[in-house]
RNA sequence: GCUCCAUUCGUCUAACGGUUAGGACAGCAGAUUCUCAUUCUGCAAAUACUGGUUCGAUUCCUGUAUGGAGUACCA
């Protein structure tokens, strides 16, 4: 009998959620529409010292920004709710002490001042300091100390941890779904600290499996930071008896650097010039990172080139609507090395959606941008316009390049567009084209070019000469999209007056 | 240092023993066009290196090199 597919997505509220991390979301929630499963998200806040205010906030927006939505979780509720591991505290202490009478787990009492005093002596030996097998029991642990000694301790109020005793010369043999087989040895391992008493929460290690396991996760699938600590947790569900339902795993490659050496961080994108967050982020302290979201990027291109990071699809297509990625989503087709971030395609991605927008879709937007310059225009008329320049297009603010003057008649005429297009017998072309205008009722794109057109092909006139005078009469550059669209826009007694005018000012030739 | 993971055009990747090693971005060239774009066509560009296994290796195995991650009372 097959489990019912059960993902989570578990960040921690330490800052803004990297877009490494919205991709292993989006991996999770593929998957789990993919099986017609369930994605759930959980906040796993157990480091007091590292929270961030707004962090948890900020991912939960970036994640409904990209349209991932959440089937249980710290908004949505769920049948195994609470979502966020602080308020699940009290339930961590049973299974820590579980495994400590078990065996499977001691105190230990050392203080972090002890710790590093020893980590500084061993770095001086040039050697480096593990909590393992070799020194366990020569410490201030439950195994080296009498038990009478460890409960006066404990009733004393020093502070403890719960340590896991990582079995000796054991290997442990491992399958991940992207990786295959792996295997290791766990005399190379360390005794990793599963409980603080100091705060009362547990370490990543313990919640997550507790969680998992309680939440009845049947997959997890997470970066490939964590595949160093998979024998750890290998032996964690083990030593709790719940092997058998372990669920199933997937490292997934990290994102890398456009270029130079290392994983992608924030101060790339801010050297190179992209976002590397979702949505724009303001730190409690007032720092700021840009995001996909306020640079114009459509979710749907992030999604889609995200997802195209690190997974492909064994075909040839490229561009994705999300119901498309769902379908044709699987996990063995998720790439084992680590992917470089690549801007230049995101904007093409993004260049991609615009153009497959439709005007009435982009009107807002369009609005928008001619707002923030100051210049009103409808709906209706951004709609017209938008249709116009999308193709020209990569971000909504291009909208302003490719249109203003629309909305601004040319006060000059830019003198190389002058010297290059106006020449002779321009002027006289010009004069009859005015006048060709000036008889049509009916100013769509469609119309005027037809007549403008055959009347041009008639006279046996080129084409360029005459167009391009009409583009530096209108618009005063050599710039701009369809004449005859843009004559549409203005409409005609704007396009009129515009030629009256630079039939005036520019060279009678 | 130690442990684990990875390695195909500059980049993202396809080819799961037999292909002229395919596509996309970026680059370059050309066509179309009323500017600029879009679009279309073409060019250039890769199996890290070693040994094996095999009739045959990008593909399987050694080793080396390189890259990545982990090595916290962080996740």
């Amino acid at each position: 009998m097959e489990r019912r597919v059960r993902v989570r997505f578990a960040p921690s509220p330490t800052g803004p959620l990297h877009m490494g991390g919205v991709r292993t979301a989006l991996y999770n929630y593929l998957f789990a529409r993919r099986a017609g499963g369930d994605f759930i998200l959980r906040i796993e806040d157990t480091d007091s010292n590292r929270f961030v205010e707004g962090a948890e906030r900020y991912i939960l927006d970036s994640l409904r920004w990209c349209g991932i939505t959440i089937d249980e979780g710290v908004d949505e509720g769920g049948p195994h709710a609470p979502y966020r591991q602080s308020e699940r505290k009290e339930i961590y202490l049973k299974y820590a002490m579980q495994l400590v009478e078990s065996g499977n787990a001691y105190y230990a009492f050392d203080t972090p001042e002890e710790l590093n005093a020893l980590r500084a002596q061993m770095e001086a030996e040039g050697k480096t300091f593990a909590y393992d097998h070799s020194v366990r029991e020569k410490l201030a642990t439950s195994l080296a100390l009498s038990p009478e000694e460890v409960q006066e301790r404990i009733a004393r109020g020093d502070v403890w941890v719960i340590r896991f005793k990582m079995p000796v010369g054991e290997v442990v043999e491992m399958d991940d779904l992207i990786r295959g087989h792996i295997s290791v040895n766990t005399s190379t391992l360390d005794d990793k600290v599963l409980y603080k008493s100091a705060d009362s929460l547990p370490t990543y290690h313990l919640a997550n499996i507790v969680d998992d396991h309680l939440m009845e996760i049947s997959h997890v699938i997470r970066g490939e930071e964590w595949l160093p600590s998979l024998p750890l947790h290998y032996l964690l569900y083990r030593a709790f008896g719940w092997s058998d339902t372990q669920p199933e795993f997937a490292h997934l490659p990290l994102l890398l650097k456009p270029t130079g050496q290392g994983k992608l961080s924030k101060r790339d994108g801010d050297k190179m010039g992209f976002p590397v967050f979702p949505l724009f982020w303001t730190s409690p302290t007032g720092e700021t990172a840009r995001g996909y979201r306020e640079d114009g990027y459509f979710p749907e291109a992030f999604v889609n080139m995200l997802a195209l990071l690190g997974w492909n699809p064994g075909t040839e297509q490229e561009i994705f609507s999300m119901d498309e990625l769902i379908a044709a989503f699987s996990l063995d087709r998720v790439g084992k090395s680590g992917a470089r971030f690549n801007p230049d395609k995101t904007k093409w991605f993004n260049a991609q959606y615009m153009h497959t927008r439709t005007g009435e879709q982009l009107a807002e937007a369009y609005q928008k941008v001619m707002a923030e310059h100051g210049i009103e225009c409808s709906i209706e008329k951004s709609a017209q316009i938008a249709e116009f320049i999308k193709t020209r297009a990569t971000f909504p603010a291009d909208f302003w390049d490719l249109s203003s003057f629309l909305f601004i008649a040319p006060t000059e005429y830019d003198e190389k567009a002058v010297k290059k297009y106006w020449k002779e017998g321009s002027h006289a072309l010009i004069s009859t084209l005015r006048e060709k205008l000036a008889a049509i009722d009916d100013f769509s794109n469609k119309n005027t070019e037809e007549i403008c057109h055959s009347w041009i092909v008639e006279n046996n006139i080129h084409m360029g000469h005459i167009m391009n005078a009409f583009r530096v009469a209108i618009v005063g550059q050599s710039k701009g999209f369809g004449m005859y669209e843009m004559c549409e826009v203005i409409g005609k007694e704007e396009t009129l007056s515009r030629l009256d005018k630079a039939l005036a000012t520019l060279p009678q030739i």
